[in-house]
DNA sequence: GTTGAAATTAGTACGAA
DNA sequence: TTCGTACTAATTTCAAC
């Protein structure tokens, strides 16, 4: 099974955790910078793109892996080639105390591809590929209305991925100056628009089964 | 830049098509399997794997890349060891006149892993990882707010990622029964809590501008 | 599509800076 | 720690079958 969680009693470490292990300098960063791009990059190679010694580079990549830094190293696949052109997404309000329970029959669909965890009007997105749109159809309302846990879903199709980058690396980001932590966000941002949904309030709307 | 989407046109082949180029059979489509679960393993382990020889593993091997079938080989990271633990996905309704301007800002934004046009109420998704809930705030308020395109956002943190499997291929379904194509999909089944969003359906709340 | 042997490259160990 | 080198094991290439 594909689960990134960790077992710390049922749930992943929550983010924001930071090295718990290893701590990673900028070195480890620039490795971690040349393997998203290219995961089978021989080790002398990347020595040399990162600027170490091949030694060196076989230590820090071992510490990297042990460490759980890398997770695992994967082939990005074109989908529809693969014959799973249809890609939704399903939002799903869950029975909080039967959790494990979805949890378990969602190990059970072969077409999720990602799943987690979400604050606002629903607990949980999850995404999945199949082959047909009939069979998002049926994989909703035959599989998943059929787990107790599952109290309402909401579907939308995928019409095109714009965009994926194998993950970002703060070294990525412009530096922005250090906030405090006294001080808090600048309040004189003009919000307008912009909705922020937060666990409580959103799910209260849910809340009238 | 990390873009998936191929350029005819501006946007990526829809969701759907299959078999562009090079034919899959299911020796291709065990190769898949086995990479998507170690990117790094040597042609020679895996023509072990799938069973095949080694020169058949290496030209098929070089077909799938060629093909596109394997986009890319990549590391997956954990993103809250590398800094970046705080994960927020940002639903945008987007000026649709606009979109080549919202997708060349889009571009501009390292914290962006992934983007995706979907149906429904809004019309994109957007998954942000950044090293503090406060950028995610600086981000939708400062950034995305300042782009014309943007019409409105919703944004929802992440708690926690589940499951994230590689990518799933169509032989970890279990097989089917082949509909017909003049045959819809089975109308005898409960929908009840079940909701389908359409484009056109979800729209039409947000169209109040 | 397969096998086997040559050339290349990867991974390991260890002493020196 | 990191580097450089030398040594051993494995991989890739390429030939003939």
């Amino acid at each position: 099974m594909s689960d990134i969680s960790r077992d710390h009693g049922g749930r992943g470490a929550p983010p924001g955790r930071i090295g718990i292990g290893l701590e990673l300098d900028s070195t480890h960063l620039k490795i971690l910078e040349v393997l998203r791009e290219n995961g089978r990059i021989s080790v002398a190679a990347l020595a040399e793109r990162v600027g170490i010694s091949r030694a060196n580079a076989y230590t820090r990549f071992e510490a990297l892996r042990a460490d759980g830094a890398i997770k695992r190293f994967t082939a990005e696949i074109d989908h529809g080639r693969a014959g799973l052109g249809i890609t939704a997404l399903i939002f799903v309000t869950v029975r909080q105390v039967m959790w494990r329970q979805f949890r378990a029959e969602l190990a059970r669909m072969p077409e999720v591809e990602y799943c987690a965890i979400t604050t606002g009007q629903h607990d949980a997105m999850i995404q999945v590929r199949v082959s047909d749109v009939s069979e998002v159809h049926t994989l909703v309302t035959d599989r998943l209305a059929n787990i107790p846990a599952v109290k309402a879903t909401e579907t939308v199709f995928i019409l095109d991925e714009v965009m994926r980058r194998p993950y970002v690396l703060p070294s990525d980001q412009r530096p922005r100056p250090r906030r405090q932590p006294q001080e808090s966000a600048p309040a004189d941002v003009p919000l307008g628009k912009m909705r922020f949904v937060g666990a409580a309030e959103g799910r209260a709307a849910l809340r009238k089964d």
